[in-house]
DNA sequence: GAATTAATGCAAATTATTTTGCATTAATGG
DNA sequence: CCATTAATGCAAAATAATTTGCATTAATTC
C-alpha cells in the first residue's frame, strides 16, 4: 500500500492525527507536545504514531507542511505588485489566526542548530520559495522588473514572521507597505 | 542566600551548568535537550537542576538571556548610522558562529503559541529593544532623524535572524546594506 | 469473495524522565 | 571557630515515554 485512497484507513487515521496535532499546536509549544498526548487527543494508539512517524518532530513537521500548503495559495493578478500584495496579505492573515505561527515555530524548533540535513525541512521551506519564484518568473516574462527571491524573503517574509513570533500585529496595510517599499527599491 | 558572591558555590554550579547547556545548544535542538543530559555534561546532580530551574525551558531561557547580554554590546560611534552598523555587524557575527542562533531558537521554541505571559521572555527580548531605543534616543538628542524601534526590528533584526534560521549567510556587508536601506527611507 | 498484505490496537516490557526523602557539604553570621 | 542556613548529591520511588510481540482489523489483489 503505497498511496492509499483518500477514504482509506491510513488516510483516515492520518487525518485525525493531523487534526489533533494542529489543535494542540494552537494551545502550546511544539516542544511541549508528546506522542502520547497527540495519540490520546486523536483517539489513536500511540504505537501507531511511533511506527509511522518515529518521533514527535517528524510528525509535527509533516503537519506543518500540510497546513502551509493549504493556507497560502499562489495568486495570479496579472501584475507583480498585485501578486505580492495578495500573497503577503494571505500570509499575514494566517499568521494572525490562533496558532497561525505554529508552522514557523515547528520549523524553528525542529531545525538542527548545526548546519546539515533535513529532508522535511527543505520540503517545507521549498514550498514557500517555489511560490515566490513562480511569481517573480511570471513578472519577468511580462517584462516587469522583479527582485530576487532573497529580497522577498529578507524584506517581506522576515518582517511578517518576526512580528508573528513576537506578538506584534501585522495587518494587511503593513504587508502592503512592505511590498511597496520593496518594489520601489528595485 | 539571595545574591551569593561570584565565587560562591551557587554561582559556581550555575556557571558549569550554563556552560554545559550552551555547549549542548550548539550541538542540537533546544527541544532535544533534557535536564539529565545537561546535568551529566555539567557534572552536577540532575536533582539540583530540577530544584533550581524547574524545567529545561526555564533553564535554557536563562542561558540565552545571559549569553545575549555578553554577545552584543551597545556601540556609541557618535552617529546613528555608525551605531547601527556596528551593532548589526556584531549581531551578524555572533549569528554566524556555531550555535549563534541558539538564543533565537530557544526563544521561539519556548515561546507560548497562545498569547499570554512569560517573564523570562519579556526580559530576554527587552534587552535587545532597550539597546535599540537607546541608540535612537541618542540620535534624536543630536538632532538626527531617527526611525522607530519597530522599523529597526522589521528591517534590520528580522532579515538577520531569518537568514540565520534558514542557513543563509549574512555577512557584514549585508548588514551594512540593511542599515543604509533603512536610513535612506526615513 | 477468499487470500494476501499492511496497518492498527493492546498489553507488557523497557527505558527515560521527574520527584522525593534524607544525609552531606559549603557558605554565612555571629 | 561554632552554629545556622541553604544548596547539593545520592538513592529510591513514582511517572512518563518508547519499544516490542502478537492478535485483530481493514484494505488490496486476484
Amino acid at each position: 500500500m503505497i498511496t492509499p485512497r483518500p477514504g482509506g484507513r491510513t488516510a483516515r487515521t492520518q487525518a485525525v492525527v493531523f487534526e489533533a496535532a494542529a489543535a494542540l499546536l494552537a494551545e502550546k509549544d511544539p516542544g511541549q507536545l508528546s506522542m502520547t498526548e497527540i495519540a490520546v487527543r486523536a483517539g489513536v494508539a500511540a504505537t501507531s504514531l511511533y511506527r509511522r512517524w518515529g518521533d514527535v518532530r517528524t510528525l509535527l513537521m509533516e503537519v506543518a507542511v500540510e497546513r502551509l500548503a493549504r493556507e497560502s495559495p499562489l495568486p495570479d493578478t496579472g501584475a507583480l505588485a498585485g501578486d505580492l500584495k495578495a500573497w503577503t496579505a494571505a500570509i499575514a492573515g494566517s499568521l494572525a489566526s490562533p496558532g497561525g505561527s505554529a508552522f514557523f515555530r515547528v520549523y524553528v524548533a525542529t531545525a538542527p542548530t548545526g548546519s546539515a540535513e533535513m529532508p522535511g525541512r527543505a520540503r517545507a521551506i521549498g514550498r514557500r520559495l517555489e511560490q515566490v519564484q513562480a511569481m517573480l518568473d511570471r513578472a519577468s516574462a511580462r517584462g516587469e522588473r522583479a527582485p530576487g527571491v532573497l529580497e522577498v524573503t529578507d524584506h517581506l517574509l522576515a518582517p511578517l514572521y518576526m512580528r508573528a513570533l513576537f506578538g506584534v500585529p501585522a495587518d494587511p496595510a503593513f504587508a502592503e507597505a512592505l511590498v511597496d517599499r520593496l518594489l520601489s527599491q528595485t
